[in-house]
DNA sequence: GCAAAAGTGTTCGTACTACACCCATGG
DNA sequence: CCATGGGTGTAGTACGAACACTTTTGC
């Protein structure tokens, strides 16, 4: 490895992640426990400088590789954080935020690969994060809401099959919003993009449900001719 | 300066800037003249590496300053360029874009600063760019768009008392549409945010028009109360 | 008085809202 | 047969889309 000394900045980067996980009525979030010095331990978002030689994207999935072996069904940018200074109080380090999901059904199997620890979060239990990892995640929420409104990414988060009172439970809890389950159902049926399957749920209690899939081929089909996604409420 | 060497990357971290100018039905984008080696020349965004300790969206408008002094009415982190890891053919560079808008009564004030050359581009008469430059446009155009139908930053691009007729043009050309004038300006006037002045335009031919306010406490305070700004077309 | 752009209302259709009852299963 | 969640239809309303003529000015 050469340096080239003149115009070398003394800047970190690095890259975090948020990873969204959706389960019965909560909003998750993946953490890790990080160690400070000697003894302070700090819950952070995943994340870690960038090798030399490795695009951006990829160094986050290296990172969540290595600190959490999840298998993600999305994944974004979500904003570049460098206008604190001091947001890492040792160097300067610019941190590129991204934003990822899983489905739900992989939510259980979070094994704790190191010795630090992994743990899903509630997204209102969330403790106080090292560095400004708050204030990333507030911002993740905020566009995980946002392109759930206008872009069909609510079915990342299930399982492949799922049923249509998960996909509505998914959006009034991450939403914050009461649904209108019968204008709901028609509403996304009418898009055309979701297929019944000839299975039925798990029974709970009640009558069984329908399990549904996501057609992405015929979505993408549909976008082709200028359809546009979008969940409203009142 | 000191560097700690260990774990330092040898990674450059730059910020572009993508300056939107509209002005009679064009949209146009600030450039300059870039000397590559001792003959290339080439058109660049606006940009340049950041400082140690300097913000990111500082670094961006003190190169704005040094190279093209526009005055920006908005300003907005795009998205961070850094997959591609030789986008800059000599060094690493992740590069941090932001795109602007300038108020078209300022347009024509573009001073060449320094001895770089500094133009306006009507969009669809841009040259090929240095680095990934071209490819950063179209992503900032993409946002430029989707923007102006979901927040109010038309006005941002318009003099600050405005024709009807101009900021209809405006969202005729960027968003390369058509628009039914009665209907457009019906939803923009129901919104209540836009002020009639006692001024009239300078007549160009045919009636004299009336000059607008964009009101932004009155926009805000709709906001508050949960408004949500759209313009959307057949 | 003619050319040029500004200003203005109505009708129609579509899409969202609100709302309540029956159905299938397990225990 | 009861408890639990699944599944469905209709009527009212509001908003967007389509559409053409009159007004004011300069020349």
């Amino acid at each position: 490895m050469t340096f080239n000394m003149e115009n070398l900045q003394n800047i970190r980067i690095a890259v975090d992640a948020i990873v969204f996980g959706y389960k019965s009525n909560d909003l998750y979030v993946l953490l890790i426990e990080q160690q400070f010095g000697s003894s302070d331990k700090y819950w952070a978002l995943p994340g870690g400088l960038v090798k030399d030689d490795e695009p951006l994207s990829e160094a986050v999935i290296r990172e969540l590789r290595e600190e959490t072996n999840v298998e993600l069904t999305f994944m974004e940018q979500l904003y570049t954080f460098g206008d604190d200074i001091r947001r890492d109080s040792r160097n300067r380090v610019i941190s590129v935020a991204y934003y990822a999901l899983v489905d739900a059904s992989n939510l259980e199997i979070k094994a704790d690969t190191d010795a630090e620890r992994v743990q899903w979060f509630k997204i209102d239990e969330i403790p106080p994060l090292a560095f400004d990892h708050n204030l990333i995640l507030k911002k993740g929420i905020e566009r995980l809401k946002a392109k759930l409104t206008y872009e069909p990414i609510g079915f990342d988060l299930l399982p492949d099959e799922f049923l249509f009172s998960d996909l509505e439970n998914l959006y009034c809890t991450i939403l914050e919003k009461e649904i209108d389950r019968r204008n709901f159902r028609k509403k996304i049926l009418s898009y055309g993009f979701l297929e019944e399957t000839d299975n039925f749920s798990p029974i709970r209690s009640g009558r069984p449900a329908k399990l549904f899939k996501f057609n992405k081929l015929k979505y993408n089909e549909l976008i082709d001719k200028g359809f546009h996604f979008e969940i409203k409420f009142a």
